[in-house]
RNA sequence: GGGGUCGUAGUUCAGUUUGGUUAGAACGCCGGCCUGUCACGCCGGAGGUCGCGAGUUCGAGUCUCGUCGGCCCCGCCA
């Protein structure tokens, strides 16, 4: 029934053939994706990683293998011997790369059976996440996963042929290492040999990488898997791949330069082509202008800023938000007024509600007409101030929030991310790379009464803010950047501190204790006392990147076995206890959560 | 932790607004016929815990409450 693979050897694979293969006998192994049966007359088309043949089962050809033909099903797994013959003129087909040609089989051999899938894999029909996740394997098998991970793979191979060529080399940091909670929450694995002892999973390779700096590596990447436990959105996954980079005696702009010139050969590897160099925009430039640290630049619908305009308005609402220091800022959509209705309008305002803004005001530019609920408290004329202000035409809508400073520029920004793309407002091929420089050092968190770094403690302070250290730690910027694409944060870095001064001195300012950075971050510190380079580095985002590059819009169509957003994995279905033997071995004891 | 949304045949979905006879369609599956199909076609057939659990009701896929799961978002992600 089942066909041992005894010495058959696969000579071609399934996409790659063509004319000129015309007269060949091939053997080809793989998949049944399809088959239509015509009684006297099959054909099958066979699937493999390359891509798809049809084969034709002719019993004038041979008998037993037309007969053995009959058998087939969706997803058995088979081979065939057969020649290569040129398709009659109206049998060609562009369906397939290999639509010129078929094989006429001579012999059929059926390796394995399959069952009846739990969703159909030749059809782009989709099914439901959950079962895509946990039959993976059926997943993978289709061309759109297939062709994710060969790109991925090619992705990372670029990656470490240029940074090789550029004079990097790749070293490897541990996966079981020190738990330095001042971040994300930590995957913690218990030891054995130490009773109540924890090694966590790495966030980030961040110290290791600038050890090996003052080891001398001068210029270090890694292409390695990081691990957070915090929860899970279309572009985060718990373990994730990054492109770890660092360098010694550098300047933010040498960084730049190699990883621009990266990011063009990685694009290249779908025809893209990247303009160089990326813009760079200061953080708080990027706040307002676009009312997100990560803009999406394949398009414009700029935040404008109204309060002046307005400061001496008779509307009370916009009065009272400019006494009480707040703003009225404002977007142009345009043809918005074309294309949103009244209903539409008020999803929108429920949208900017979420983000805590009181609600939206609009003004609809009609043909001879302004439509406005302003219109009666600031007059026709006002509101077409405002839209000149905006470069609103006719058919064009403009949005006006109110409020909180903060709030307003975040919920404009959503509202802007989000009205560009329902209506599809820019070129989903594009490519929008940009640097956001010029983040704060710190950012007060409220919670604990203390600063945080908003990148992390080992971020150098700009030369110029230093004096601000102490007196105003808010004013100082950092020599921070993160890299931009498509609205995706697909990177972020810093400039290190390499002076043990300077880093005792931030995590004072930080609210840690001496004693706490010795535990915590002590061997770093000798470290930086034995001769530590300037240096600085970067981490992009593999996955991120990847996903970007095939054209996806979630992370977990570029990671082969991934978790679901209340990170699960379907397939495994981990996370799963364990027996009680391994617990004592690790000394653990596990206290449920009360169930109320 | 919070908000939204989805859950009906193997799959994708309709039916839920306004409770009412035997829950439908397409694809897939099984059997038969067919020598140029590629969404093959034609004939016939099987297939349902309407996510799960309570409740309201003479009667629940439909209404209420709870719960589980997928996805999206906020918080979180140095």
């Amino acid at each position: 029934m089942v066909d041992q693979l005894k010495g058959i050897k696969r000579t071609d694979y399934c996409g790659e053939m063509r004319r000129k293969d015309i007269g060949r006998e091939v053997t080809l192994l793989g998949w049944v994706d399809s088959r239509r049966d015509f009684g006297a007359l099959i054909f099958v088309d066979i699937r493999d990683r390359s891509g798809m043949t049809q084969v034709v089962f002719n019993p004038e050809i041979s008998e037993e293998a037309h007969g053995t033909a009959k058998q087939l099903r969706d997803e058995y797994v088979i081979g065939v011997v057969g020649k290569v013959v040129a398709r009659g003129k109206s049998a060609v087909t562009t369906r397939l790369k290999t639509g010129e040609i078929e094989v006429l089989a001579s012999r059929l051999f059926i390796f394995n059976i399959c069952k009846t899938t739990p969703f159909t894999l030749s059809q782009a029909e989709d099914a439901t996440e959950d079962k895509r996740m946990k039959y993976r394997y059926l997943e993978l098998r289709r061309p759109r996963l297939q062709r994710n991970f060969h790109l991925r793979h090619k992705l990372t191979l670029i990656t470490r042929n240029f940074m090789t060529r550029e004079g990097f080399i790749e070293v490897e940091t541990p996966f079981l290492t020190k738990s330095t909670p001042e971040g994300a929450r930590d995957y913690l694995v218990p030891s054995r040999l130490y009773p109540g002892f924890f090694y966590a999973l790495p966030q980030s390779p961040q110290l290791f990488k600038q050890i090996l700096m003052i080891a001398g590596f001068d210029r270090y990447f890694q292409i390695v898997k990081c691990f957070r436990d915090e929860d899970l959105r279309r572009d985060r996954q718990p373990e994730f791949t990054q492109i770890d980079i660092e360098m010694s005696f550098i300047q933010p702009d040498d960084l730049f330069e190699v990883v621009q010139r990266l990011m063009a050969e990685i694009f290249a590897l779908v025809d893209k082509k990247v303009t160089l160099p990326f813009p760079r925009i200061p953080y708080q430039e990027a706040m307002e202008r676009f009312g997100t640290d990560k803009p999406d630049l394949r398009y414009s619908m700029e935040l404008h800023d109204l309060t002046d305009l307005l400061k001496d308005s008779p509307f009370q609402r916009f009065a009272e938000v400019i006494t009480a220091a707040g703003g009225i800022r404002a977007i142009m959509v345009p043809q918005g007024s074309v294309r949103y209705s009244r209903k539409d309008i008020d999803g929108l305002n429920s949208l900017v509600r979420g983000w805590g803004a009181e609600g939206l005001v609009t003004i609809r530019f009609m043909t001879d007409e302004v439509r406005s609920p302003l219109v009666k408290h600031l007059g026709e004329e006002k509101c077409r101030q405002i839209g000149k202000e905006l470069g609103a035409k006719e058919g064009d809508l403009v949005i006006i929030v109110a409020g909180d400073y903060d709030v307003i520029t975040e919920s404009l920004g959503a509202l802007r991310s989000h009205i560009a793309e329902e209506q599809k407002m820019f070129d989903p091929e594009a490519l929008a790379f940009a640097w956001i420089v010029d983040f704060p050092l710190f950012e007060w968190n409220e919670r604990e009464g203390r600063y945080h770094s908003c990148h992390h403690p080992f971020t150098s302070p700009r030369e110029e803010d230093m004096p601000y250290l102490k007196s105003d730690p808010p004013k100082v910027m950092a020599r921070a950047y993160d890299l931009v694409l498509n609205g995706s944060e697909i990177g972020g870095g810093s400039i290190r501190i390499h002076r043990i001064e300077l880093q005792r001195e931030i995590f004072k300012i930080l609210g840690l204790d001496k004693e706490e950075v010795e535990r915590r971050f002590g061997f770093f510190l000798q470290a930086l006392e034995y001769g530590a380079p300037p240096h600085g580095g970067i981490a992009l985002g593999l996955d991120r990147i990847a996903m970007i590059l095939v054209g996806e819009s979630s992370i977990r169509e570029v990671i082969a076995f991934p978790k679901t957003t209340s990170a699960q994995c379907l397939l495994t279905d981990s996370p799963s206890p364990v027996p009680e033997e391994q617990l004592k071995e690790l000394f653990i004891r596990v206290k449920k959560p009360e169930t109320s």
